[in-house]
DNA sequence: GATATTAAGGTCAGAGAAGGTCAGGGTGGT
DNA sequence: ACCACCCTGACCTTCTCTGACCTTAATATC
């Protein structure tokens, strides 16, 4: 039990903590600073948010080189009705890796619109192992059945 | 029956102490801290774990790769029942047409094991439109995710 | 106004830190 | 002697973290 968190997770806790705290719904940090606060790499934070601040997981990060360069995560609200559709055709049409639907179903279940039971059955339906097929097919299903779940949670009639 | 006290006993014992000593249910270590402190390989624990810990017994076991990984090993609340675990190898091994995943879901609805929106949402997944495969793979395919989901409901963890 | 400097952030390969798998040898009981 | 169980070591996969190098923007200098 060393390393009860590492830096990633302490990182990632931060950053929602003051997006919690803020009323706004973003902040704007500086990449060297928060480097700097964790006394890590800068190139740290790209990690954190590429790994954790994903676009499936309702982020959106933008940033700004040069001086006075910053780095601005936004949270996402629920999706727009029409968003949502665009993103369900995108995904009938497409694939998605087994750590994009994860990303995905946790974004879900905190925003509440799956419960704890909810996402964990979504998360065993979409796993690798369940689906067992080879990976072109097996990333295409997990998409559809991806797009299935939303279009039923877009279903209000039950 | 002499060797009262081989490795896999001892660690087998040893996890089953913090397990009913911990209030939440489960455990988090690192597999090669236990090793170390059993001095064995690494690998031992993995054995321990895949013959003492399994879905069978009445366990389950997640776990994290890379820095900052962990085991965790949860103790399932009800212990599945014999018939069930039969069903689900059954499953697992067979197919399953959708009638029949349809007959099944509305069982387990009345049985009140899903709730309306869960047997909803399986109910999409496993549809013939959402899976979109030829026939033999198709129900094998279905036999599969219900499956999965059996074994999801028989958690008791969250 | 053009150019140089400085101050950001971005990318990517590779090292490091876990856990997973499997073949194969050891051991004890019958 | 055989069989089932135990245990290890070599090799694999996944996730994390850093450092070297690159791009972009603002500002200072000429």
């Amino acid at each position: 039990m060393v390393n009860m968190s590492n830096l990633v997770d302490r990182i990632e806790r931060h950053i929602k903590k003051i997006l919690q705290d803020t009323p706004q719904g973003y902040v704007v940090i500086q990449r060297s600073g928060l480097a700097s606060q964790f006394e890590c790499a800068p190139s740290q934070i790209n990690y954190v948010l590429g790994t954790r601040f994903t676009v499936e997981q309702g982020y959106l990060v933008e940033s700004r080189r040069g001086g006075g360069g910053y780095l601005r995560i936004v949270k996402l609200g629920i999706e727009t009705p029409d968003y949502l559709d665009d993103f369900i055709a995108q995904l009938d049409a497409g694939e998605m890796t087994q750590n994009a639907a994860e990303g995905l179903i946790k974004r879900l279940a905190e925003e509440g619109l799956l419960s704890k039971r909810e996402a964990m059955l979504v998360r065993t339906v979409v796993d690798r192992e369940t689906l067992s097929l080879q990976v072109p097919e097996r990333d295409r299903l997990r998409a559809r059945l991806m797009a299935a779940v939303l279009r039923t949670l877009a279903r209000e009639d039950f």
